[in-house]
DNA sequence: GTCTATATAGGGATAGAC
DNA sequence: GTCTATCCCTATATAGAC
């Protein structure tokens, strides 16, 4: 038979059953451990769903967790993406803001609801908590390189690259897992959950505490930077 | 024989043959550990250098993780504590930087160097990496109960205290890593790389970014909120 | 009787041989 | 892709200390 017949038409065709493998591997997973649970449901169970074998399922997925992480790889790859097409000059925060909105706007509702659901998932499974935590790790790595070299930065002699990516993540984190703690969340109360938090950080670290002040709702809090100019080609949403 | 000449001492017998035992597991797995690596030490080897069975150190620590990672919650205890006895009024980014100054003077040297070692391994064994952030998780969750409790916010509708524990959570964390990274690093080039990096957080975010500007010899940051009372119980070092 | 330690057996994840 | 080995961790059954 033909090579070219084989590879030609738009991916491939062995491309495109890899891919069909791989996501009913994760169709077959995220159902699996919605019903069961993710301790409970072993690696044979979820390649018997997908009609492989288990050695076929570790070809794909180096461990059990993996197999639905890295639909977080997806979605943080986009956000990357959106980020490089930022303005060079606007300020690091101003840009992860704006590239998170616009990556969120795109991404397949599917994935972000996916997404939710393995945050769920971590609440009950320390192993799978503790894998997400260190996919988080690493994308962050790649978040500060990328910052880093959008502003010319020497990483190893300045630490604010690490430290905004750092500072950014931890204030998304805290809005995806308030919204998971808050009973059901549809994709809109995960994106409001994680605004607000973006919002309330900076005046958190730089303004007087006030109990009272909640939700956004009290002294407005006085821009911190000059605006920068709006000039950017990416997706302000 | 008595009861009393048992138990009177000064914290009991059992208690203290429970604890050396437990150091003696933790000594010899650090031992291990640096000598072969953490994942082709088993758990059976660090049991026999402990001289007890397998299944008595896993009554002791619930996964070969644990064995190291116990330490870290000592720090952190010792931070909440220090962090308690802040002055309520103080705002909470003070309280948290002149509490971990605090608590890190007077914690062990033995027991900061053991942590130091600890990271070094999380380089290299995804596992290890992996439990030392769920547990990092853990104790940013409570640290933001304390604070909640300190400031009299109400978790539930502010997120203000989850966002000022995991930001300075942050900071810390890169300048640990940053520590680490630097090859060597002795207790002295953790203390000033976490500092540099707590001083650096707040400029950061709200300051113009200046490509020149480098360890701290820039432009000085402005004070961005009034310098607390200088009346807290605390070791301000 | 109660608490604590042990040995043995086994399940499940993952790596490697074939 | 099947089969096997290894390691982490758990369960059960049991024995010593007081």
């Amino acid at each position: 038979m033909s090579v070219i017949t084989m590879e030609a038409a738009d991916g491939g065709l062995r491309e495109r059953k890899k891919a069909r493998t791989r996501e009913a591997l994760v169709d077959a997973a995220l159902r699996l451990f919605a019903e069961q649970g993710f301790g409970p449901t072993t690696t044979e169970e979820i390649a018997a769903a997908a009609d492989v074998s288990q050695r076929t399922l570790f070809r794909y997925f180096p461990t059990k967790e993996d197999i639905i992480l890295d639909v977080q790889d997806e979605i943080e790859e986009a956000f990357r993406l959106k980020l490089a097409a930022r303005p060079a000059a606007e300020h690091p925060v101003d840009s992860l803001i704006t590239a998170l909105t616009a990556a969120w706007s795109e991404v397949d509702a599917s994935v972000l609801n996916a997404h939710l659901r393995i945050m769920r998932l971590s609440d009950e499974s320390p192993k799978l908590l503790a894998a997400h935590l260190q996919r988080s790790a690493v994308n962050l790595d790649l978040l500060a390189s990328l910052i880093a070299h959008r502003t010319g930065t020497d990483t190893a002699e300045d630490p604010r690259p690490e430290l905004v990516a750092a500072a950014f993540g931890s204030a998304v984190h805290v809005g995806i897992v308030r919204c998971c703690r808050s009973g059901r969340g549809g994709v809109d109360d995960l994106v409001s959950s994680v605004n607000h938090c973006l919002e309330l950080l900076i005046p958190t670290l730089t303004e007087p505490w006030d109990a009272d002040r909640r939700a956004g709702r009290g002294a407005a809090p006085r821009a911190p930077r000059p605006a920068p100019p709006a000039d950017g080609p990416g997706t302000p949403a």
